[in-house]
DNA sequence: CAGTAGATACACT
DNA sequence: GTGTATCTACTGG
């Protein structure tokens, strides 16, 4: 059930960021679990993407964890008070990662809501990169954690998405990428209430 | 509804 | 010091 080593060493990560759509991905902090259906993604392709931290093979500390071997986390801050959980893909060195945007509440939705401090009923518990790791429960000391381990993992549960329920359009707030700002790199599950921007196919 | 301002902290120059 | 892969609340129709 659990998606392995192999997976994530998938060279072609915008196709990886489509299959993840319906994956479920799993948090446990302090015994609680949290899991929540992906149902955005935003691929991200290495040194060639304007709108990646690693475009040019730049190298700091902080896009370190996106050179790492595929299947780690990169988490990291964004606006002061947002983290962006991102799942790194391919070989090492390759720094190839995909935004999980939004996720649809699957297991431990009580605490969802108290952590977002809003009811189920309100998409924006989980709608929005921000908003999806809150839920989850993801900040900062997730950064460059395994995603074999059991703090955090995905899992495959044979939620079947057929071609038509996928939409594909530009990625959203990296307008500063210039020409690569409009290559349709986002996916996400039509109709689906917790997807961030729905009105914009 | 739509549009906009403010919050917030960290990485990098 | 500056810019950021954003969210929310608040305003006014």
């Amino acid at each position: 059930m659990k998606l392995n080593q192999e997976y994530y060493l998938n060279e072609d990560v915008i196709n990886l960021a489509k299959d993840l759509l319906g994956k479920v991905l799993y948090t446990k902090i302090n015994d609680e679990t949290t899991a929540g259906i992906i149902v955005e993604t935003e691929a991200y392709f290495g040194i060639q993407d304007k709108a990646s931290h690693a475009y040019g093979g730049k190298r700091t500390p902080r896009t370190e964890t996106m050179y790492a071997q595929g299947g780690v986390s990169y988490v990291y801050l964004c606006y002061g008070m947002h983290n962006l959980f991102n799942v790194v893909t391919s070989a090492k060195d390759n720094p190839n990662a995909v935004l999980i945007r939004a996720i649809e509440p699957l297991v431990g939705i009580e605490i969802m809501e108290e952590r977002r401090n809003m009811p189920r009923s309100k998409a924006a518990i989980s709608s929005g990169p921000g908003s999806a790791a809150k839920a989850l429960g993801i900040d900062r000391t997730f950064n460059a954690k395994d995603l074999l381990g059991d703090e955090i993992w995905i899992e495959d549960q044979h939620i079947s998405l057929s071609h038509e329920q996928i939409a594909t359009t530009p990625r959203v707030g990296i307008a500063y990428a210039q020409e690569h700002a409009l290559l349709p790199l986002r996916f996400f599950v039509k109709g689906n209430k917790y997807v961030s921007k729905p009105n914009k196919v």
